[in-house]
DNA sequence: ACGACTATGATTAGGGG
DNA sequence: CCCCCTAATCATAGTCG
């Protein structure tokens, strides 16, 4: 009778599209409510779409809440918490490749939490009471940026002052002192420019820190810097 | 090959129960996308589970906030907003069905609100910054609880009264002054004790206000009441 | 425990009332 | 627009490596 496979692909036609809402977001929330079901856990979906009135959730907007606030706390544990090193080591190994998982992840986010931001900076986008990121990874991620930045800058002085000190550097130049600016290496600075902003800081050691973003307190800006919003 | 049909209870066998929820999970987080991409609309699901480290969330945690962000304002507007009088009549005959099942849903989400604030007196749950339910709704809801606790007190009273007035009423009793304690009627105030209590405060006149729990803001309570934590 | 495979039940696109 | 039907695609329970 019909012999449409799936197209992933935005409905054009409007009736077509609502119907396809419809019966589509009925099975959601019954995939939703079986996977609480069978499997004994918490979830929750909401869908707010231009057809209905309310917002779509599920289980209910308490019970919705009530995951989140898991959610949120989850999060904020995820950030805090130190790697239990009393686990025994074959479970250590088991998880792993879970831990690589969750870093991928961690990654993503940041990569996201940045572009925000940087919309917010150019005033396409703004923070309100409700989808305030949490604060630790912003922190981090403007301290990340503003790393980078600075890395960048140092060592473009320190290239400048080479220009200066060897006006006609037509052998190879002697290598400057670079050890008051210290970037990374010449490479890690510069390299995947311009949004190489969430690389791991500590470079080749995998440090098994487990939790948060991998920000360290300890970190701290070689100089101050300020961000300018009118130059953007 | 196979051939159970879904049993939809708890899965017993554990490692069963992971399997199938590490497949359904990777099944329900493509239809959030697929319902996303084909209609063009805001839909997000969290899964919090005992079986990742980190709870799972699509699209992102910044996404989902975002579609939390608008479920909460929608959620707010839908409550103080009046219904569209210029709405032509065809259209809000068409709407009607749509508003009824509004406030069926109304009706349980302030059922669910009285029982967890009742958990709550009760200690059996907290409050806390994020599971926090709308103020708004929270507030009509103990109106509701209180009114009806008061009505119920007066008539009650007016009772006593009655019967100290007319020791042996063999008879029909005449009507006592009703007037100063003002239970809506004596089934209503009655009927389906203990909780009744979300039951709509009109009554008969299916008002249309369309919006909010039907919370009227001129509402008093006929006497101040204080609840007393330790009687519960 | 995980990924791949496959038969079968579940979901849904398209069509008609 | 909504409901119902059917055919076709999709998801997944059970199984194996």
């Amino acid at each position: 009778m019909t012999r449409k496979k799936v197209t992933l692909a935005y409905i054009a036609n409007d009736s077509e599209r609502k119907a396809s809402y419809r019966k589509r977001k009925k099975g959601l929330l019954k995939k939703v409510s079986e996977l609480s079901t069978l499997c004994g856990i918490d979830a929750c979906a909401i869908v707010c779409s231009q057809y209905d009135a309310a917002p779509e959730v599920w289980p209910s907007p308490l019970g919705a809440q009530a995951v989140l606030s898991r959610f949120r706390k989850l999060s904020d544990m995820d950030q805090s918490r130190k790697m239990d090193n009393q686990e025994t080591f074959t479970r250590n190994r088991i998880k792993k490749t879970e831990e690589q998982l969750r870093r991928l992840r961690k990654e993503n986010n940041c990569r996201e939490l940045e572009a925000f931001m940087f919309r917010c900076i150019a005033g396409e986008a703004s923070i309100d009471e409700f989808n305030m990121p949490d604060p630790a990874e912003m922190n981090f991620v403007i301290n990340q940026t503003l790393g980078d930045i600075n890395a960048r800058m140092a060592a473009m002085e320190a290239d400048r002052r080479r220009r200066q000190a060897a006006p006609l550097p037509l052998l190879v130049a002697p290598a400057p002192a670079e050890e008051d600016v210290a970037p990374r290496t010449e490479e890690e600075s510069m390299e995947g420019f311009p949004w190489n902003l969430v690389q791991s800081p500590g470079g080749g050691g995998e440090a098994v820190d487990g939790g948060g973003l991998g920000w360290d307190d300890g970190m701290v800006l070689p100089y101050p810097y300020i961000f300018n919003h009118s130059s953007m």
